[in-house]
DNA sequence: CTGTTAGCGCTTTCAG
DNA sequence: CTGAAAGCGCTAACAG
């Protein structure tokens, strides 16, 4: 029914080996041979059999790209730059790997079970990218996984995460830290004292970072923090706008919201404007990630921008062997303050 | 080296077949001989080899899902629905399927590839999301494809994107089209006799369907079209931004325009504010899809909401087979109008 | 309900 | 440079 390597091998005159070794181009084959193959190939409309070949070989052309929201811009931007890197430069499908990316949802069952099925799959490679989930036995189990990819031959690099221990996972991580520090002492800087902050989900990598870079520069400045004025959730408008909410409730003289990323901070900015506070002049916001729509917020918001596509590209890069890993296996990306209309001067 | 099906059978005493049989859960076994096999797993921490597997039994558990641009929340949140109906409604890993998404960039030649390699990897089912390209060669050769792909047991799912010719696969369509006219009829009833449109690029199934819509409207209301009022782009908003100059610079009287979608409106929106415009005082703007920013512009977008979300499950499950194909292979699901800030009386 | 027996289609030594 | 042969690890009849 299908035809099959063996099929071609009849149709070129060869061997089925032959025909394999023009397939995966690693072994000299005399060019009339090779021609001779190619041509008995096309005229068969042959397709190679993935499975069978990664079985023989015990290898797969397979790479997997691990997000937590694929509905979210923040991974679907890495996610592109590093699918763009593994899938090469084009190029006939011969020599293409099959670059795919899996929707955690920022579930550690989801993360955990997808990275089962890659290494069932016996993927070449796998990056997980965004933060991690800091539960301890989650993060324990995630580590075992990764060893267990690793010592089947599976590349794994981690793209805005911290490292996993126990692991010789190349990590490229973001300083989420010094971007919220940078962040929230440019709006001291201006003079604001109240600052409340929208945090990102709790026992997340990224949420606690930036938070520590945020109570590091209250801390820097002398100003005390006021419990009131944190409040966790998820990293979507929603959950900003109704943080935005709860945060005046408890304290309506805050002077400006720092966000866990760009859409909280946008969703926060529509709860703003809903109970009639001005921004800047009312309240200053900011954000995080500096997402393409962040410049087209009005006013456009202040954030911090990550080198997503920068380091995306680089994770494909390394996981494909085309560029060697940092000393000690892990890179830090500093984030760059953008000051944009969003933040002003506090009213007196 | 690594743990076979065969090193199971033997710790648990029975043979490969019984426990490919539990583990496949296709076939009755004796409880307690389930139990055995499961410790057994357990124990090994063994995992099944995918590729043999697959080879064995002609098929994969892959499902790969197409799309355009993985950085454009329109497709992020179509794959998302896709992939957690794909996924089933979590469980053990045993019973899983690995839905990847698989990133064409807008490129044919891409496109054909990611099909290729699908096909190679006898995947389950394929989903292709978004408009196509609309090149008479290139449709014939994905109809070829996806033909073969059926051949080989391949379910195929259209999703957001028009009926493919010659070929068995389902399609899922938005209406366009009656969106698109419906959009321009409510800035026409709201008093608009000059309107600038930007479209999407040339040669996409969604970029023309949208345009007959627009001009189908104006048409009904006998409003002559000007040719100066539509320029092509991409889905951005940089295009938006870029066209949206280009069309004041062509003709400074329009009152309002029209956008492919709302990335592209909220650049359009950009450019306006700069040129010292506002809206929708001076000019009303428009985009398509509702992404979830839309309502946050300042002011909020008038555009047509599409079902993605709920297209994108059922794609899910009809690629499942957990869900009838419509009757005729096609259903088409129309947009919402959202009659929001941008849009209003043009300036007399 | 369980074991035996053949392959699935390809890669890869090992000889020519 | 090319062919022959031996599996890779699993599934699926077919018998018990």
């Amino acid at each position: 029914m299908t035809v099959t390597l063996a099929d071609v091998a009849a149709r070129a005159q060869v061997s089925p080996a032959t025909v394999s070794r023009v397939l995966n181009g690693n072994y000299p084959v005399a060019a009339t041979t090779r021609e001779r193959v190619l041509r008995a190939v096309d005229d068969l409309d042959y397709v190679l059999n993935g499975p069978a070949s990664a079985l023989a070989a015990a290898t797969s052309d397979l790479v997997g790209i691990l997000v937590n929201d694929i509905a979210d811009p923040f991974f679907g931007i890495m996610a592109s730059a590093i699918q763009s890197e593994v899938s090469g430069p084009g190029g006939r499908a011969g020599g293409e790997r099959l670059a795919v990316v899996c929707n955690t949802g920022g579930s550690p069952e989801r993360e955990l079970t997808y990275l089962t099925l890659l290494q069932r799959q016996r993927a070449a490679a796998v990056v997980l990218t965004g933060g991690a989930v800091e539960n301890p036995p989650h993060l324990a189990a995630v580590s075992a996984k990764l060893r267990r990819l690793e010592e089947a031959g599976t590349k794994v690099v981690l793209c805005g995460r911290p490292p996993a221990p126990d692991t010789s996972a190349i990590a490229l991580t973001f300083d989420n830290r010094g971007g919220g520090q940078e962040l929230t002492e440019h709006l001291i800087g201006l003079g604001h004292r109240r600052l409340g902050y929208i945090a990102g989900p709790e026992e997340r990598t990224t949420t606690r970072h930036r938070l520590e870079g945020h109570r590091a520069a209250l801390a820097g400045h002398g100003i005390a923090e006021d419990p009131r004025w944190t409040v966790h959730g998820r990293y979507d408008r929603r959950s900003g706008y109704e943080a935005t909410l709860e945060l005046f409730r408890r304290d309506p003289s805050l002077t400006a919201v720092v966000a866990a990323n760009d859409s909280v901070a946008i969703g926060a900015c529509a709860a703003l404007r809903e109970s009639g506070r001005r921004i800047p002049e009312d309240v200053s916001v900011a954000g995080f990630d500096d997402l393409p729509f962040s410049v087209d917020a009005v006013p456009s918001l202040t954030t911090v921008r990550l080198p997503l596509s920068e380091a995306g590209a680089r994770a494909g890069r390394i996981a494909m062997g085309r560029e060697e890993a940092p000393p000690g296996g892990i890179a830090t990306a500093r984030g760059e303050l953008m000051v944009r209309g969003s933040s002003g001067v506090p009213r007196s």
